[in-house]
DNA sequence: CAAAATCTACCGACCGGACGTTAGGGAGAT
DNA sequence: ATCTCCCTAACGTCCGGTCGGTAGATTTTG
């Protein structure tokens, strides 16, 4: 990926993520970049390309991630915890990314909306399982494996809402507050 | 409010929801009402004050909702849970109106935005005190007070997003999985 | 090795269309 | 006579995208 191409990438994610995909103009873009919005063109065939290209590289990154950080153990509990770390982590570090890439599924075409929501079902089962996994292994409570998924993905995918970089907590400190959480919601005492 | 108002409304909420507000147009919406895109003004000042009187309507009314629901009872666990119940309730029973206003709070001017993030905050004041107040008598474990109410609120209002109103469950069970889910985590015995 | 051809990165000007909004008027109810 | 409610028609603006072109680097070729 060229320079400028990236340049155009980050200006993008930034102004996405402040105004919203539909309220940026590729003027407002070219306009950050310090060029003219013609040149856009030269390194994305489309306003929609740019956001595809976007949602998906960010959805490749955080599969990846969460594969890397299963690898190390297979105990179910412990596998839980560190998928939720992994995603909590993901996505703060990468705040504006994951904002746009969970409110702007809007501004894609039909074809490459389809792409991004199957990649991201792949990673729902990927937490679905670990809860089955877990709820017949008696660590966890039986209960809804869908709902339970859900409630805990869109728990910490909020976070990317609210989340302030220079806030009181760290990173690692919230992770470790939704970890806790969530793991006593699945073990389901109350 | 007059019936073409009532209308308007109603097919405006529908058509947010559906496509966003962004990419929604006054002649999309004079079309879902049988009338042209001009009448429209003659019930609201702008597309924006639309979108304004959908969103303050909401948030009244949840505001309402939840007042209600705690006057039951003095006890800070039943109370939390009466409130989660609430505010999962109301998210899926307007399941449209709350997507909106958790989504398109951008279309609004400043001065109107300043208007539903501070209901938003006093909202969420009352979960954050039920939060504190639950942490000082012993009932929940200590924890990040803001963390936690946040958590709790975006998990129940993230609902909104995948709730299918004719699936699997209904809206009081998906109630009382969530109210069960976060009392456990509250007190934390994990 | 130099000239010719090609490619890369960008620009200024422009286009068709859609958008939110306004002006002015007309039919029917009060 | 006035008010309500909706109409037709138009306005100015901005947007995504295209076109033809240019300066410079790179590659190809006689």
């Amino acid at each position: 990926m060229s320079h400028m191409k990236a340049t155009i990438r980050s200006v993008s994610v930034e102004l996405f993520f402040k105004k919203g995909y539909f309220a940026t103009s590729i003027s407002d873009i070219a306009n950050g970049c310090g060029i003219q919005k013609a040149s856009i063109y030269h390194h994305y065939a489309s306003k929609e390309d740019l956001l595809f290209s976007i949602l998906k590289g960010t959805m490749d990154d955080l599969t990846d991630c969460l594969k890397t950080s299963l690898a190390g153990s297979d105990d179910v509990e412990q596998q839980m915890r560190a998928a939720v770390r992994s995603h909590v982590r993901f996505h703060l570090e990468r705040q504006k990314e994951t904002f746009i890439a969970n409110s702007e599924l809007r501004g894609l075409t039909s074809e490459h909306h389809k792409i991004i929501v199957q990649k991201r079902s792949e990673y729902e089962r990927v937490f679905q399982n670990l809860i089955q996994e877990g709820g017949e292994k008696g660590v966890f409570a039986e209960g809804d494996v869908k709902i339970l998924s859900y409630a805990i993905l869109t728990l910490c995918t909020a976070g990317a809402t609210w989340f302030k970089p220079d806030g009181r907590l760290s990173i690692d400190e919230i992770a470790a507050i939704y970890d806790g959480f969530i793991i006593s919601g699945l073990k389901q005492s109350a």
